[in-house]
DNA sequence: TCTGGGATTGCGAACGGTTTTCAGTATGAT
DNA sequence: ATCATACTGAAAACCGTTCGCAATCCCAGA
């Protein structure tokens, strides 16, 4: 069965081999926004025979070809999720990483405004917040030290 | 001469030896957002019998006691800046590298206010606006690709 | 359907920024 | 001044990512 990415992936007459077909498999599958190791285990478990090398390479193709959008969450390395027609950010709970997705035009709209004042033009922008369960915070649980 | 940055280090309590003196007075003199090696650059021509891995231990110890600060510019790189008490973000020009400082109380509150609407306390953030002059961009100078 | 040749793959080595290890040295409390 | 302790330089290790290369695969064209 051919997957949303790899339709995608076709229609920009990207060469379709067995390699590329697991992995936007595997991307039109996921519903977080997993690192390369974590796209690399999922696609090994479908076909053992994909090296992270070609992970590697074909999240760059897959990202250069619009396909799917780099998420820097400030942990080290690259994260990648689908990419779609709707702009948004990341809050990240540091007590749990789980990670929760909102936008906001006002605050799109502000950021452009503020650019704008300074005699530029946006062409790109990144924001991530970094938080605690409010409930969590009232009841005093000690804040292990992360570097967020 | 003891530098702005040397005088808090020692109200912190850390040992004051030559290299973080120098280190310290390379980061007070500094109005940029050097990188490791820069600062490395700098202090070597104050006293050249400083490595890289000092300056490396000591930009941590710095950011720990919260001397300075780790600015991510996207870049692979880790920038740093004097920690000050106004808070504020960056915008960078993509064509010429330049950054220009920003603060938006309005921006801050609408962010607390998206967190708190999820349910979440902020502990820490990161807003960086990518952007080309407004001139250059309406005389339609070609946009060299940049991975922002 | 068969084929040729350019694109893609797997592997391991290389990379760039950063951290760590370890033996020698400097600091500052006494 | 002494001495335990913390710090330093140099090199190796680390970690995510990219690259070089020979082997393999895809698919447009026959
Ligand atoms: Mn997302
Ligand atoms: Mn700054
Ligand atoms: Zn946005
Ligand atoms: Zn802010």
């Amino acid at each position: 069965m051919t997957s949303r990415l790899e339709a995608l992936c076709m229609e920009k007459g990207l060469k379709m081999t067995g390699q590329r077909r697991v992995i936007s498999q595997v991307l039109s599958e996921a519903d977080d926004h997993p690192d390369v190791e974590e796209v690399h285990r999922r696609a090994v478990q479908i076909d053992p025979r994909i090296s992270i090398a070609t992970v590697y390479r074909t999240m760059r193709l897959l990202e250069d070809a619009q396909v799917i959008e780099r998420v820097d969450l400030g942990d080290g390395r690259a994260r990648y999720e689908e990419a779609t027609a709707d702009h948004h950010h990341h809050l990240i709970d540091t007590r749990t990483g789980r990670i929760i997705e909102f936008a906001s035009p006002e605050l799109e709209a502000m950021k452009e405004r503020i650019a704008h004042e300074l005699g530029y033009k946006i062409v790109g922008h990144r924001l991530e917040i970094y938080g605690v369960p409010l409930d969590d915070a009232a009841d005093g649980i000690r804040d292990e030290e992360e570097r967020p």
